[in-house]
DNA sequence: AAGTGGTCTAGACCACTGT
DNA sequence: CAGTGGTCTAGACCACTTC
């Protein structure tokens, strides 16, 4: 069950991405929109707010709402989407493989990063992403089997986000995420195609479920001229 | 003037950075906070959504809302954040050199990024940033003249958001930032502290004004081991 | 069944922008 | 001044969780 105000907001999303709504066009008013849709004012409002939140409309007091410059074909590792949400905007031009999966007593570090009572076990999923065959992005995700169970082959050759979504039902929720840049490893050296870049840019994320609950762990690695981050900002 | 909602929502934000309100505590249901502060739930749940998408707690149908474990001291270069507010958080570690400042007719490079016409000028401002002493992250400020007139070497050497929101009164609304590694020119080597390291990790951004009004592009190019970018980000 | 958050309505008043 | 977005109200119904 969708709401009117994503529905509203999808529609208004499809009107600026085929290009029928352009870049510095002045939307309808709220009033006007209101009236469009057959719904109140705040409904309207809220589907507005969404828009904007994503950096789709500029909304200005006393004149009305914009549509912004979207960059489309951005390579957004902003906010929260997985490998094969990105891959699927970027083409044929991306492939995984699957180094290693397997379930595992956890390190100390894990233990810590998942925040693990004793004897709770992990899985243990490293991959490594290709782009236009070569091998740039290492993958190592560390999941917390008691709330996660069942990871196949199949699923971390595939998509454990999907897995974990439509397979189990749970919903992802939110992610705390850390950009540095670090010496590279023996196992960064061994499983990447370094070409003789001597860093890595780490992204190390905690992501949780709905009901607050820390279930992953994960660090992509990335050469750092494949890098890139892209983040749309508003000022508070 | 600020609103109802924002007022409960910096009352709660103080309540948690505090203590009052512990992480994995429950907030009072909607009804009660309606009741506490003398307001609709439709306020009270303006004030709970700015604190959900900050990251201070997680709603959850049905049960109710918990506060989410806060690192407070993190290094948040995410959002848009000038780095004199971020100093602030930093104590008395920082200090600024200013290297340039000057207004020119821009490069081609520049005049693109900033979208100019003819002859428009700009304000180029070249700032050091140390960290501990060292020299570690180079700003290179471009700010279109026509929107951004009379900086003073004061203005350059105090903080140019400052200035631009409490002197010329105008109101910063959104960025669009992009993070990617680079090798080190001969200017970052002759002004930075680099320490043998060859690579720098550039922030670009481009700067908007409410009414979407393109003012200013910056490069802010950060020794590797002392960049870190800290991102809370929820999925839709 | 009771309590929670999620959505939606119909209306009001305000602050700001343009003419 | 009219038209815009920003805030707030009082009430309704729904979906979900817990007992």
């Amino acid at each position: 069950m969708t709401s009117k105000y994503e529905k509203i907001y999808n529609e208004i999303v499809l009107l600026i991405q085929n290009g029928t709504l352009r870049a510095n066009a002045k939307l309808p008013s709220e009033n006007d929109l209101s009236e469009q849709y057959q719904v109140t004012r705040e409904t309207i409002r809220k589907a507005l707010k969404l828009l904007s939140e994503h950096g789709y409309i500029q909304k200005i007091q006393g004149k009305g709402s914009i549509v912004l410059d979207v960059n489309k074909y951005e390579f957004p590792i902003s906010g929260l989407v997985s490998f094969k949400e990105l891959a699927a905007k970027m083409g044929q031009r991306t492939r995984t493989e699957l180094v290693k999966l397997g379930l595992q007593v956890p390190s100390d570090f894990i233990k810590k990063q998942l925040k693990l009572e004793q004897s709770e076990k992990v899985w243990e999923v490293i991959r490594v992403r290709k782009i236009d065959d070569e091998k740039v992005i290492l993958d190592k995700d560390y999941l917390n089997e008691n709330l996660i169970p069942g990871v196949t082959v199949k699923v971390a050759q595939n998509s454990i986000y999907e897995f974990i979504e439509l397979e189990l039902g749970l919903v992802i929720s939110f992610a705390k995420k850390e950009i540095t840049v670090e010496e590279a490893t023996m196992e960064d050296r061994n499983l990447l195609d370094l070409e003789g870049y001597s860093s890595i840019v780490v992204v190390k994320s905690h992501v949780y479920l709905e009901d607050t609950s820390l279930f992953q762990y994960t660090e992509s690695r990335h050469r750092p001229d494949k890098f890139r981050f892209v983040d749309f900002a508003r000022r508070h």
